[in-house]
DNA sequence: CAGTGGTCTAGACCACTAC
DNA sequence: TAGTGGTCTAGACCACTGA
């Protein structure tokens, strides 16, 4: 008797321990119900998750084989500054630079979908992690999805934290790119201008459409973007 | 009658129309089988597997609800720079600067796992994606994983194919940070020294352990990654 | 207590592969 | 043809939740 998971980590033991290389046939789903004295059901179940995350590969009238990685993947977050502050036990403060209605510029307009001079709010703000100014973030937000927007002290809850609770997350698109700092931004951040950043803009949509446009420049000896990839 | 698929596909559609909203509880599977006159275990694995999609939460004892998402995150990936050339019906050349043994830096034999001053394989290539200068590859392998790794052409085939070719991924960690390119980067990339620049450190492992440690350095302006998350 | 999800069983039929 | 995975059934027992 064995469940699912028992015969998951089997099979990942012997895949970590080289007992079968990248490429090799797994035992059929016959020998591990044999085997693990249960029925087909629960193997199928525990090798279908593991072909699910990638780790192995199965064919029909073939059989079940450990997957070769061909690309260098990884599930990167972006995460609420805050809240991943508050995790590392670090103190997260915001300086609140701007905060308006304004008419939306070409790149805005399109970003969110709007036309050129649709009104829409705009905040600016300074985050400093442990005292140091660790991103500036300014952030175009669609009045319908969040109509008291402006009206927020954003010094208490970040604009991330309170986009997420008026207008949830269906989905989101960012990039990410190195540029140099401007006079301004190197002022707020403590930096050289023209030293290197790490921008992230990220465009989100909530159930009625975009939501919010927002690019997020760190000074780059700062702030590291980082992943890993386990099987 | 229906198919485990075809209850995730009504589930989906549902959320993503409105028809429950974040937070929401979704049907039981007592209700799902009654309606789709199907077992439980079809609705169980319908459901089961939106869940490891994130995008719906369970709770045993209290029922079924659509996810929040609280988080933006998305599968990044890293790939081969000849292959994601290829894709985009770009043309892609690299010159081989170095390739030759050497006495591992503390930096490098702390990132592979090996004693400072043991050998290594190293090379340096530039990649040119439509003649355009892409890319410094900075790398360093373990000779005991690819010990005909100075033999190779690296013209033919990127470091990146060959590795995965003799050595296959097991596991991969990589960090992007913004830096400055100092004056050779620069000279090699074709931009002015200081200039913003994303780095890429990569490393990767096999199933012997730790398996080659890049730093791969692409000029700000010429280089995106970008992601997008779609529940 | 009734209702929920978490897991497992011992079959079944099918499509596909390889010989 | 024998062996593989893909899918589904009609039950079952359990742990947990909330009234």
């Amino acid at each position: 008797m064995a469940t699912y998971s028992e015969i998951q980590d089997w099979l990942r033991a012997g895949i970590r321990e080289g007992r079968w290389r990248a490429g090799d046939r797994l035992p059929s789903e016959a020998e591990l119900c044999a085997q693990f004295q249960v029925s087909r059901m629960t193997v199928n179940r525990a090798l279908r998750e593991l072909q699910q995350l990638g780790l192995v590969r199965r064919e029909q009238g073939r059989g079940s084989f450990v997957a070769e990685l061909t690309r260098v993947a990884a599930r990167l977050e972006l995460r609420d500054l805050h809240a991943s502050a508050s995790e590392r036990g670090h103190h997260h403060a915001s300086e609140v630079l701007a905060l308006r209605r304004e008419s939306a510029s070409a790149e805005v307009a399109h970003a969110l979908g709007l036309r050129a001079g649709a009104p829409v709010f705009f905040c600016r703000l300074l985050h400093r992690e442990q005292g140091e100014p660790l991103q500036i973030e300014s952030r175009w937000v669609l009045p319908a999805a969040a109509p008291d927007f402006l009206a927020q002290d954003f010094r208490a809850r970040t604009p991330t934290a309170y986009l997420l609770d008026v207008a949830p997350l269906t989905a989101a698109q960012f990039q990410i790119e190195a540029v140099a700092a401007d006079a301004e931004q190197a002022g707020l951040l403590g930096i050289n201008p023209g030293a290197p950043c790490l921008l992230v803009q990220r465009l989100t949509h909530g159930a009625m459409g975009p939501v919010s446009w927002a690019r997020l420049l760190h000074p780059g000896g700062r702030y590291v973007l980082q992943g890993s990839f386990q099987p």
